[in-house]
DNA sequence: AGATCAACGTTTAGACCTAAACATACATCG
DNA sequence: CGATGTATGTTTAGGTCTAAACGTTGATCT
């Protein structure tokens, strides 16, 4: 047997929920579980393209974001963190590997500021110029399994999708959910 | 300046790259970008329930799978990896860990095979079934933020897409942009 | 000025993952 | 039976990330 059956299906994760557990709230399933594993299949597959390119996700996410705000094609740390998803110490370090690599400089903003400025070297340009058409390039062509259509209708739900999320996830917590005294969940068949 | 701004939008996003680069294929930056967002969004959003209850995402993972496969709640290496996105080493340690902490056991397969049996120990049990609950009430919360007809109509998109880039993220790569002679990809400015 | 505060960036410790090298245990074939 | 081959699991080396401690540099107040 070469390898097992391919993962469980959204359908089936949430219908093995319900006969396990009758009551469990399923109705999420459907949704978040093929964000999570497109997001792998996108990443994975970028991961690929990157390689060959000689350039890794960390490095594209900077140069791109530097390459993309025009020229001078210079941010601060700060400018740099608020449009990654990554924390201030991953910056940081994405920053250094990218410096001895010669893809970035650092320099103390002139304008007073405590900050400091990133900029793409010459290397670094070409570097992001030649992977990020190739990326890009190779994503429409796994997104164009949809139709047009289809991917602005996923589009717009998506992008409204996003928007309700990052506002109830930043409401605090609500309390854990109440347990029931009589609810054995140790409880297991022999 | 308590925060910078929040990260660009995927339209801002494309439109920089039109901008800067007239004639990048900037379509799939709609779907892609948001997909990687709403991952990270749910995933961060998780961790915090998770925190809470004592467990972590991966242990997560690994007594979900054991717990919805149904009595005698176990399933070997293999199978626990086929229903994962993780590599077999990473099931390994997980496997490990979670036993350390006395939520699963091992024993060799007694119907012959080379395999190995993960089953969830009583305390696994009890963990997962607190955790599952909360978890998935609230994805539900953060999901309900669109109509049900809305996570109707984006369930079955997304379906659809992982099924398409499933297909065509395993195919093997088109060969690379072609890449003008004067462009020396290794070279390094000194 | 001097003290205190706030913003910013870096460093460090620890967690988890991947890729690849290593075992092991069956299975098949001469 | 002994040699090869194949499927499984585990271990190890290396990498990136987060969280939190830390250091620095301006800004503010008296």
């Amino acid at each position: 047997m070469e390898d097992t059956q391919p993962p469980e299906s959204p359908g089936e994760i949430a219908a093995a929920w319900r006969r396990e557990r009758p009551g469990t709230p399923t109705e999420s399933i459907p949704v978040v579980t093929p964000v999570f594993r497109l997001a792998k299949l996108f990443e994975d597959d970028r991961q690929r393209v990157l390689r060959r390119a000689g350039i890794d996700r960390a490095t594209l996410d900077l140069l791109s974001t530097l390459r993309r705000s025009g020229s001078p094609y210079t941010l601060t740390t700060r400018e740099l963190g608020g449009r990654t998803l990554v924390t201030a110490g991953a910056i940081s370090q994405r920053v250094a590997r990218a410096e001895r690599e010669g893809l970035v400089s650092r320099a103390p903003d002139p304008r007073g500021g405590r900050g400091i400025l990133i900029s793409l070297t010459d290397a670094g340009h070409a570097l992001i110029e030649r992977s990020v058409e190739e990326v890009l390039g190779r994503e429409m062509y796994l997104v164009e399994g949809l139709e047009e259509s289809e991917r602005d209708a996923l589009a717009a739900l998506l992008a409204k999708l996003t928007g309700q999320v990052r506002e109830r996830a930043a409401t605090p917590l609500p309390p854990a959910a109440p347990r029931r005294a009589d609810e054995r969940p140790g409880e297991r068949p022999g």
